[in-house]
RNA sequence: GGUGACGUGGGUGAGUGGCUGAAACCACCGGUUUGCUAAACCGGCGUAGUCUUUUAAGGGCUACCGGGGGUUCGAAUCCCCCCGUCACCGCCA
């Protein structure tokens, strides 16, 4: 959620980032908060006044009473009474004024920074760091992952047809051990690069889903259990960065690192057709993710640390990847700064996203009132976070670039984490 | 799910209708004192909104004592609903 502040004050910087995103609408929207904000405050000072009034005379009341000066009392009572209509009559108008505010601010995306491409779609992105040296070939017969699994039976979707629906794999034998090697891998290396890891819940409240920014603009695309109002998680930004929700933190605590294995859920709502085979887009899906809250003026640096660290996890991995910057019009709602890690599948002669590292400024955290003290007062902390990383769609990699002969041979870091060098044919 | 107790500032904890945005203590910050550290002493110390030519520091007003609503001239204090915590019972991986 932006600041009204920034919409008064920068109204031209604002206007141009939100052009990047093609929100053509971005005008009309500020001009109306604007016209909201001078309504509401008109509003909240005349129910000042008159609230300061109704104190002044109730204090009055108490003391006549105490000298028995009854008729005066009544008589100021009286007073009061009419005053507390007007009051009320314009409280009303403030409540509704501030809902109106509320409403259509919630509605504005983030002001994407200066570096972000303006664009359309992922077709506008911009290739950050391309991938050195040659793509790897794979030899005549390469298979894409969904026909490797028929005779390695890393995973099974169609069990998971039977146990709920279609894009909820199920791992099996030493797909499930390859996964659970992963997982461990990668929260190793977060906490050895100082996250702190954290067990979450993959359910959470209302106030949690909105102060990520996944309400009110991923509604549809969330699991709702209605019967107890909670939303599953999509990932576990969601309940990490909410950690800090409603606090106000000491300059000294920067910066925090938070990290989380979760499952994530994602109704992935009209996204079908093409690519969306065998891994490539599920419906549940298992993520380690890490997390910064961070000083205003570190957050950009910190940024580029977190790609490292997912470039590091890649490396090791020995899976080719570039890094793209995201186009405006490819940003998410609630992001400044956008790096996609995308892994070369070479049996599917295509890249495949596995990593996003996004840097949400206080967009986030203006949401979620999450503040620090600094030498200007209280003001917002930025909120950072990336998948390191998601495993789908890593496991897909690893499939297609490491089969042989011989089977699917595994990088070196995963054999003491999987306990197998190779996937064998089952 | 049932019954009971409770929910006050970063923490402990006073406060049952006006003089309480809230005592006291702890923590924290600044200072005095001090070989160093500690102690002692003095001062400061919530958030948000709004108004204000405050040169700057600021000042005024409003709201907030789990959340929402109500009673009253006036609510942390009384009433109702909800949420949460704890204890016991029930159920249970």
């Amino acid at each position: 959620m932006l600041q009204i502040s920034r919409l008064r004050n920068d109204r031209k910087a604002v206007l141009a980032g939100l052009a990047k995103r093609q929100f053509p609408e971005a005008e009309a929207s500020i001009d109306q908060l604007l016209q909201l904000d001078d309504q509401r405050r008109s509003l909240q000072t005349q129910l000042d006044n008159m609230l300061a009034e109704r104190n002044q005379l109730s204090k009055q009341v108490g003391s006549l009473f105490k000298q028995g000066k009854q008729e005066e009392a009544n008589a100021i009572r009286e007073q009061v009474n009419e005053l507390k209509t007007s009051a009320a009559q314009t409280e009303e108008q403030l409540t509704a004024a501030k809902q109106q505010l509320q409403d259509l601010l919630v509605k504005l995306p983030n002001v994407p920074q200066a570096s972000v491409p303006a664009g359309v779609d992922e077709a506008d992105n911009e290739v950050y760091q391309e991938h050195e040296g040659e793509l790897p070939q794979l030899g005549e017969g390469a298979k894409p992952h969904w026909e490797l699994n028929e005779e390695f039976r890393v995973f099974d979707l169609e069990l998971g047809v039977r146990t709920t629906g279609s894009g909820f794999p199920l791992f099996v034998g030493q797909g499930a051990r390859l996964q659970r090697g992963l997982i461990n891998y990668f929260l190793d290396r977060a906490t050895a690069a100082g996250y702190t890891e954290y067990v979450a819940p993959l359910l959470v409240n209302e106030a949690t889903a909105f102060g990520t920014g996944s309400l009110p603009d991923k509604e549809g695309q969330m699991y709702y259990v209605g019967a107890d109002d909670f939303y599953l998680i999509p990932t576990a930004e969601v309940p990490l960065t909410n950690i800090y929700r409603d606090q106000i933190l000491n300059e000294s605590d920067f910066p925090i690192k938070l990290t989380g294995y979760t499952p994530c859920f994602r109704r992935e709502a009209g996204s079908y057709g093409a690519h969306v085979r065998g891994l490539n887009r599920v419906h549940q899906f298992d993520k380690v993710e890490i997390v910064q809250i961070a000083h205003p003026e570190q957050s950009n640096a910190i940024h580029l640390q977190m790609l490292d660290q997912v470039a590091s996890l890649l490396k090791e991995l020995e899976l080719p990847f570039r890094i793209l910057r995201l186009c405006g019009g490819d940003l998410t709602f609630a992001s400044a700064l956008t790096y996609d890690f995308e892994v070369w599948s070479a049996a599917q002669q295509r890249w495949l996203e596995v990593s996003s590292v996004s840097n949400f400024e206080t967009f986030q955290s203006n949401r979620m009132k999450l503040r620090y003290r600094g030498e200007n007062g209280t003001q917002l902390a930025h909120t950072l976070n990336g998948s390191a990383l998601a495993l789908p769609r890593i496991i897909a990699a690893l499939m297609e670039n490491n089969q042989t002969a011989d089977g699917i041979m595994l990088p070196k870091v995963l054999h003491p984490y999987v306990g197998l060098e190779n996937l064998s044919r089952v």
